[in-house]
DNA sequence: TAATTGGTTCTGAATTTGCAGAACTAAATA
DNA sequence: TATTTAGTTCTGCAAATTCAGAACCAATTA
């Protein structure tokens, strides 16, 4: 039950990628991993086994990643270990994070609009408009993420 | 024509802010700068002087930021000096490429989803649905982005 | 109560990054 | 031709980040 040569590099692939979204190196490829492998559930020893990193590098990127709710463990009866898994279900709220996070620069940029001198009105107006904008998107996007999220609740 | 002690803790707050962008210091204040200052723009000096960054610094941003296209230059005719503004119409790009940066995982979400053993059904069917949610959002944002480009060309 | 196991914490080293300060170039002016 | 000015490049340092390795703790088992 390891991971196959083609599955590493496309570990490889995907960590380069989620380290693009911020996260540090181990972070990322602890999420690739649990994203690729046939084997869903991991315990520490084994995502160490399998992308050779330290333990403690392991151990901190998952704290981390449970602390962000990307990760989740499960445990067995009679078992010490935890089970560690990918919380696929909460990608959503990421995405839906990440986009938010694109637009909340707007509620500053009222701010500054509001101290701007008024002899500036070409550059104000053009100010508004792309705060107008970024409000327009978001609303736009929180419609679209309850559409979603309730067409999922009601499918299950 | 300095800048008042409000403005600067604006600032400050903005740079903070686009720093958390990924943006370095002196890009995130000097993008602050002259969307906050009353006057529009500003040579290297000036904008030197009213950060108290250095030299090089400012040059080096500015150079990035020229070439990300999020700042501009005009100038004057016999005057070597080069004064830069904000290209606040290009912004909306921005915007743009944030979203679509939050969004393109999809792609390599939907190779990993190809290369899956096909036994976890459950955990393959959360993916797809979360490429399939990724990818809705994305085609209805570039409806967005392209209806208000329109409305602003035609307006002007 | 000693040994093992799963996980945590600490320390130091390596890497990366951004910036200051100084040296520099090229154009314009004296 | 010397000086000033606008902007660029280089060198080295300081700060931050992240990871490896070792020591550690607490629970379980021998």
């Amino acid at each position: 039950m390891n991971v196959t040569v083609a599955q590493k590099r496309l570990i490889e692939k995907l960590g380069v990628f989620f380290e693009g979204q911020g996260r540090t190196s181990a972070e990322a490829r602890i999420i690739a991993l649990l994203l690729v492998a046939d084997q869903l559930e991991m315990t520490l020893e084994e995502i160490q086994q399998r992308l050779t990193i330290s333990k403690s590098a392991v151990n901190n990127a998952i704290n981390l990643l449970l602390l962000t709710q990307q990760l989740e463990y499960v445990t067995k009866p009679g078992d010490r270990k935890k089970y560690y898994k990918s919380k696929i279900e909460q990608w959503m709220s990421h995405v839906e994070a990440h986009v938010e996070k694109a637009l909340e620069g707007r509620i500053l940029l009222r701010e500054a609009l509001k101290q701007r001198t008024p002899s500036t009105k070409e550059f104000n107006t053009a100010l508004k408009d792309m705060i107008d904008f970024m409000e327009f998107v978001q609303s736009h996007h929180q419609d679209l993420f309850a559409k979603w999220k309730k067409s999922k609740t009601s499918k299950s």
